[in-house]
This record gives C-alpha cells, sequence and structure tokens, in this order.
DNA sequence: ACGCTGTTTAGAAATCCGTCAAGCTAGAGG
DNA sequence: CCTCTAGCTTGACGGATTTCTAAACAGCGT
C-alpha cells in the first residue's frame, strides 16, 4: 500500500552519496535485519537462485522444524523481499527484484567518496 | 585474523547465482545485522558520504545519549563495516570500503534468474 | 590538576529465536 | 458430502539477545 510507495521513494540512492533520512532509514532498516540471520539470509538466498521454490524444499534443507521456516519466511515476507503464492497442495515462494535490487542500490558504493581510496578490493 | 580472511572468502558471489552455505551465512549475517537497526543505518551512511567524520558530528545528529551512539558504533565496527582511529581529543570512523562492496555484490541480483522478469523496476 | 571526549560497565525493559500445540486450506478416498 | 491426510501458518511460551539509561572509567590537551 502505502508502505510500497515509500519503498519506492527511498530507491535507489546510494548510502555513499547522501546520509539517510530518519524516514527512509526506518523504512529500509527492516530489510536488512531480515537478511541479519543466518537462517534468513540462506533462505533469502536458495529462493533467488532459482525462480521459484517450495517451502518443503526449503524446509528440509535446514535442521529446523516446519513452524520455525515458516516464521523465518514470515518475517521475510514482511519486509517485502519475497512473495508467496499457493498453488494447489504447496505454498511457492519468489524474490522481489525491486525491492533486492534496492538494497543493492543503497550499497553502491562506487560514486562513495571512500571508494577513491581503496578501489578493486574485492576482485 | 582468521575472521578477515574467512569474509574475503565470502567475496563475492551474488546471493542470486548460488545459495550460501550455512558458514558464509553465518559470517556475512552479522553485516546485515549490523545495518538492521534505523540508528545504525544512518551512522552507516553518514559514514560512508564523506571521507571521515567526527564521533561528535555523529552523536549531535541524533536524540540520543553518548554511550547508546557509542554502543552502536561498536556493533558497526565489531562487524567489520568501519573503522576508528583516535586522532587528538577526536575518534574519526571510516568506512570500510571493501566490506562494504562485498554486501553490495551479494545483492547484485542482475545475474539470478528472477531479474530477467523484472528488469528496470528501480528506475 | 582540571575539563572535555569517548568508551565501558551494570542493570532493567523490550525484542527475538525456536519448539509444542492447534488451526486452516487443498486434495484423496469412501 | 464427509472424513482423512498432508502442507503450511498461526498462537503461545521459555530462554537467550538486544537496547536503552545512568554511572564509572580512560585518553588527550590546557
Amino acid at each position: 500500500m502505502s508502505k510500497q510507495a515509500l519503498q519506492a521513494a527511498a530507491c535507489c540512492t546510494p548510502i555513499g552519496v547522501r546520509a539517510l533520512d530518519a524516514d527512509r532509514a526506518a523504512l529500509v532498516a527492516p530489510m536488512f535485519k531480515a537478511l541479519g540471520d543466518p537462517v534468513r539470509l540462506r533462505l533469502m538466498s536458495m529462493i533467488a537462485s532459482v525462480p521459484e521454490i517450495c517451502v518443503c524444499d526449503l524446509t528440509s534443507a535446514f535442521d529446523l522444524s516446519g513452524p520455525t521456516i515458516s516464521h523465518h519466511l514470515k518475517v521475510l515476507r514482511e519486509a517485502g523481499l519475497v512473495d508467496s503464492e499457493r498453488r494447489g497442495t504447496w505454498v511457492w515462494y519468489r524474490v522481489r527484484p525491486e525491492a533486492f535490487r534496492q538494497l543493492g542500490a543503497l550499497l553502491d558504493i562506487s560514486a562513495a567518496p571512500a571508494a577513491k581510496a581503496d578501489a578493486g578490493a574485492c576482485a
């Protein structure tokens, strides 16, 4: 809703070009927070590495109970990072490319002042 | 130390190309977690948007006590996102471009499967 | 010695993580 | 239609982290 619109507004000025104001920070921080758990980060990468994936495949990849995985998926969903859709018996998850791209753009340091002194360190 | 070496090893395969294994996820997640707080995200962006900045300038930008800011800076420091250096009376903070770039590379979705269906949404 | 700057410690309140139990939806079988 | 089962989500609860305030501490310059 309005949340989506605001997220779009926060898109896509790199963090290093101009400091985030409080409103935008409050909007983007939950996304980073959602990625701040190892399990959720792995879930996110599993979802992002394929067009879509079934919850059953996600659950079987961890030594965690179903409800726990479901909880983590809910966090990712509420952060706007993934979408879910029920098709028949199974629920399928899919990444939200626009949210993903927004985070990537925020972390684009290439235009930041500090980048000049340290270009190419991540070869 | 060894932590730095492992962080370098996790660099820079995008999350959307291949799913992170548990070890790499455990290594990178703390960085995202550190950015998962609005105050820390703003601190990070303030630090990243200039070559370096004094703690006094950071503290004065928030309605938070000194110790609280210091605590958040410590989290960013221990996550490897920033460096601090004392010069005379004041302490100066500076971004770690390599860590920053690593996170940006992880979120590079351009090579991911889902990117094809949604190119250019972040215009 | 004194003041200024920034960090650390200690403690209370709030939040988060994982499991158990119960609820809901969709398909299969009678 | 009804029931049964499977797949996933939700609610509730103990235990561990996190977050803030206040007070004590350490480094630097005068």
